[in-house]
RNA sequence: CGGGGUAUAGCGUAGCCCGGUUCAUCGCGCCUGCUUUGGGAGCAGGAGGUCGCAGGUUCGAAUCCUGCUACCCCGACCA
């Protein structure tokens, strides 16, 4: 096995870390705090985009494009949204360079600065609404569905591949509406969408819910949020949906005329998943021998390694190899035929456990004597000989099971790092020895969730939606509560 | 942006405390050849380094001093 490669148990971070390494996802680049995600990463994304685009327009959104870069002016209309973005924002002040006069290199310009600062989105709000403004006159014009592909930038101050870069690539619809009503449901229906992507693409459990006022959106009247739960028991934000209220409308002035005749604000949502998903994915499902992908989002589902000596028998195992790859392929499933001669089968096995391929099939003398192959799973590590004729169907249905069981996985985690707590001592106790969803009376203010996040660091992740009534008391301030929210240490 | 740490070959490292025939170690990887190939092969040979950048101290600096830059960890912030 690999040497240099921590387990979790070691240091979870670092685990991490490597494990994108190891997996060819992504690295660091040259610039700071952003990463170069690399084909096989980037395949990843790829096929999440391409099943989240899917659900966005069978919800009848389109997509559409908006600038990269955004007046600084328009940050200022939406107080609480600037003070969000403020401290994060990468800020263009000039547009050209000329040769440095000591004959050394390029410098700025100095004649050259902008009359007003440009500012790289760090999201797309401020310049989607001052677009809006110009193309919403009467109720006919709405809703308006839109989504959009792109890279935003925010300047953190601590990055981490995929879960927190200074850039990174994310979808961010925007949406119009007539009525509150309306935008309320959108804002839930997007929260669904991403439910449901993240349980059935990513085998991934998550809670729905709403966050506390602390955790909301800068700018939203309620933020619905995805939350899961990671191996070393704390909690990931998935994906997140805003109802805006009549917010940005009032700061961009946008304004229709209603069925009545009259002159209204519109309604606004916003919503957006990021490369973040593909931490969650990492963290999620991942072991010690490297990345395990849900067959629905790996790039490659099947891996065919040949085992040969010469070429004759690799002419023999090709010929059987080729029939196969082709009924795969017409079944809609990905393989590979990794026929090179310049690494050993070993070599490969080790390979496609890093890269998280879901199924491997090995084919050598020994298979082609008696008309087998080997199938091993990538989840459980187990190896299983079959006879090849109608091998894809068995296929096939592995690699529904392998879907599913990573899921039911994952579940079972989460349920069994769930925990009700009822006292500050259990709370803090269990926090500290065990991490995961704790669920607790909260006294509903901003200032005992200040504190308990102060004294141990765990915040309310979400307000569970359709959360059952329970009347109890806070566990930090005694005081009454009518139900229990989700606490748990964040990335 | 506060506190701490690190920077030596593609990657990971030794050497630094106590400057000097060790001014560059070891592992992985890479190249060549032979033997191998069902869980990251073995042996033999080989290539590859402005010791982060810029100054300073010294007869002499990877090693000591100053400044800069980048990265990592812990905080604050966050998809």
């Amino acid at each position: 096995m690999a040497k240099d490669f921590p387990t979790r148990e070691e240091n979870y971070s670092q685990w991490y870390n490597d494990l994108v390494i190891r997996a060819d996802l992504a690295e660091n680049s040259a610039v700071r705090g952003c990463m170069v995600i690399k084909p096989y990463g980037y395949a990843i994304w790829e096929k999440i985009q391409a099943a989240l685009d899917k659900k966005f327009k069978d919800t009848g959104h389109s997509n559409a494009y908006f600038p990269l870069f955004i007046p600084k002016s328009f940050f200022s209309r939406e107080a609480s949204h600037v003070e969000g973005f403020a401290k994060e924002c990468a800020v263009v002040t000039h547009y050209r360079l000329k040769q440095s006069p000591d004959g050394k290199g390029v410098v700025v310009d100095e004649d050259a600065k902008l009359e007003e600062e440009l500012i790289v989105r760090p999201t797309s709000e401020t310049i989607i609404w001052d677009t809006y403004k110009n193309w919403i006159k009467s109720y006919r014009d709405l809703p308006i569905l839109i989504n959009q592909w792109a890279n935003v930038v925010r300047w953190e101050m601590r990055t981490r591949l995929f879960l927190r870069t200074a850039e990174f690539l994310w979808q961010e619809g925007h949406t119009a509406h007539a009525t509150k009503e309306e935008a309320i449901k959108e804002a839930e229906t997007m929260l669904n969408v991403y439910a449901d992507f993240a349980e059935n693409w990513m085998a991934l459990p998550v809670l729905k819910g709403t966050k506390s006022p602390a955790e909301r959106f800068a700018g939203a009247i309620d933020t619905y949020a995805i939350e899961s739960l990671m191996q070393d028991g704390k909690a990931l934000q998935t994906g997140t949906s805003h109802f805006l209220g009549q917010n940005f409308a009032k700061a961009f002035d946008v304004k229709f005329l209603n069925r009545e005749n009259q002159l209204d604000y519109v309604w606004a949502t916003s919503w957006g998943v990021s490369t973040r998903l593909m931490g969650a994915l990492i963290m999620a499902h991942s072991d010690d021998n490297g990345l395990i992908l849900p067959p629905k989002l790996a790039p490659i589902q099947v891996a065919i390694v040949p085992v040969f000596k010469n070429e004759e028998q690799l002419a023999m195992i090709t010929e059987k190899v080729i029939p196969v790859v082709e009924a795969l392929r017409k079944l809609g499933v990905t393989c590979k035929y990794d026929d090179r001669d310049t690494h050993k089968p070993g070599w490969k096995f080790s390979e496609y456990e890093f890269k998280g391929v879901p199924v491997r099939m090995t084919i050598g003398p020994r298979d082609i004597e008696q008309g087998t192959v080997e199938i091993s799973r990538r989840d459980t590590l187990e190896k299983e000989t079959f006879q090849i004729t109608d091998i894809e169907t068995k296929i096939v249905h592995l690699l529904d099971k392998i879907q599913q069981d990573l899921y039911n996985r994952a579940l079972s985690f989460r349920e069994n790092n769930s925990f009700y707590v009822n006292t500050w001592d259990e709370f803090k106790k269990t926090l500290e020895e065990k991490g995961g969803f704790l669920y607790a009376h909260w006294d509903g203010t901003p200032e005992t969730e200040e504190k308990i996040k102060d004294e141990t660091k765990a915040t309310i992740r979400v307000i569970p939606l359709n959360n059952p009534r329970e009347e109890g008391k806070c566990i930090y301030s005694g005081k009454p509560s009518t139900q229990r929210v989700v606490f748990a240490k964040a990335y």
